[in-house]
DNA sequence: TCTGGGGTCCTAGGACCC
DNA sequence: TCTGGGGTCCTAGGACCC
């Protein structure tokens, strides 16, 4: 039987901002999203004040008679990277195989090791505190869906203490802690299947475990099957250590103040794209296709409405930012109508090929030189001096657009000029 | 005034093939 | 009256995840 692990730091974004500001440790804090809008993390004296994930803050804050005691955040991902890249590459140390999941958590796998699982569960999550400051959580089951849950119950009941192991309950508990949980708290199962579920009458964890397999299949799908399975103790979902490359890669941001003027939508779209075509070069692929995508603010109810998209094709894949700017600028101003006020755009980049089996088309005159070596320039440099040290002239300089940050910590970890400062 | 961003997988249905 | 059978590929849309 397999032992695998979740572990799952605890209100990561907030928890990383408080461990540069032990000020603000056991004190509500909240990290906004993009643009100052919405909560997406919460300190635990956060959630318990009544702030629910994905809450606009301007209500929240309005509630909360002006924000009240919390200390609210704007994103600072330099620091959220690299505090994960920090965690994960400790994590990496306990176990022969890691998939990472999310920024936040990954999966260990711990079969076969000498060590009592919840026992090293215990060792690893003392470690990362120590030596990030951060608090992590452990969940371990025979599957994912199991190690998911298990990492549920040591976050939500004290009694654990962070660290759940199904796979050491006996049979009867095991099923009592799957009674207790609620269907719509499976890994998997959103808010759609939950409801779909509950109506026939499948209202726990345990309920779905019970189910005939075949009918699941027939009534939902292969996924709720397999989550059905899984939540049996019979692996369907397989750890993969070597993250796959994207299939497509996406950019887009709110605006922080409404745009009209297509010079102003034609500089966003331009440093999405360059943003994109980095992260595109990065894994070494290119791009046969890119979508653009601008709409109004959805929430301005009586404001005139318009949102659109649309996908222009490359006659060759191309990794180039160049390249991918002019055809999504072409695209642009198809899309374009005068008269709204724009509060997003965005691009994604399709069709996302190997740049080391590049197809070259047959009726473009052949380039041996497709502006790699300018790219890998540009990269280099921009990875030395930092972002945008060098940037497409369309991309402007001035970006009225440009989202709102207006409480962002400094970048502790990844700028020279903004470490903190230790005192004795 | 103020409402995020970036992904994946699956399915159904249409187009097309022999 | 009665109009085959089996397959692939692509796309849009839905659902999920963090």
């Amino acid at each position: 039987m397999a032992v695998l692990a979740l572990v799952d730091c605890n209100s990561f974004y907030a928890a990383c901002e408080q461990a540069f500001r032990p000020d603000l440790l056991d004190r509500p804090v909240v990290v906004l999203s993009n643009n100052d809008g919405c909560v997406v993390a919460r300190s635990k004296e956060a959630k318990a004040l009544g702030i629910r994930m994905g809450e606009p803050w301007f209500q929240a804050r309005q509630r909360l008679g002006e924000g009240g005691a919390v200390t609210a955040l704007s994103s600072n991902y330099a620091l959220y990277a690299d505090m994960s890249r920090r965690v994960m590459r400790l994590l990496a140390r306990f176990a022969p195989c890691q998939e990472i999941y999310s920024i936040d958590e990954c999966f260990l796998d711990l079969t076969g090791l000498p060590e009592d699982p919840g026992a090293l569960g215990r060792r690893l999550r003392d470690t990362v505190r120590r030596w990030t400051g951060l608090p992590v959580c452990v969940g371990i089951g025979p599957t994912k869906t199991l190690a998911k849950l298990a990492n549920r119950l040591a976050k939500q009941d004290a009694g654990w203490e962070g660290v759940c192991d199904l796979g050491a309950c006996a049979a009867a508990d095991r099923d009592r802690w799957l009674a207790a949980t609620p269907v719509a708290a499976v890994w998997g199962i959103g808010p759609r299947l939950a409801s779909r579920l509950e109506a026939l009458g499948m209202r726990s964890a345990l309920d779905l475990a019970g189910a005939d397999p075949r009918r699941l299949q027939r009534t939902f799908s292969v996924v709720v099957e397999r989550t059905a399975l899984e939540l049996r103790g019979v692996p369907c979902l397989a750890l993969e250590d070597l993250p796959p490359d994207r299939q497509q890669i996406q950019c887009s941001r709110s605006f922080g103040a409404p745009v009209t003027a297509p010079r102003e939508l034609a500089e966003a779209v331009t440093t999405f794209v360059s943003r994109a075509a980095e992260k595109l070069r990065a894994q070494r692929s290119e791009a046969g296709a890119v979508s653009v995508m601008i709409r109004t603010n959805l929430f301005a109810a009586d404001a005139p409405q318009y949102s659109n998209s649309l996908v222009v094709g490359l006659p060759e894949p191309s990794a180039d930012t160049r390249v991918l700017a002019r055809a999504a600028l072409r695209g642009l101003r198809r899309l374009y109508r005068p008269g709204f006020r724009y509060a997003k755009a965005g691009i994604l980049l399709l069709a996302l090929t190997p740049a080391a089996r590049h197809q070259a088309d047959l009726f473009t005159p052949d380039r041996s030189d497709r502006g790699e070596r300018l790219m890998a320039t540009l990269d280099r440099i921009n990875r030395r001096y930092g972002r945008e040290t060098i940037l497409l002239a369309g991309a402007g300089l001035h970006r009225r657009w440009a989202m709102h940050q207006a409480n962002r910590s400094p970048r502790y970890t990844t700028r020279w000029d903004e470490l903190p400062v230790a005192r004795c």
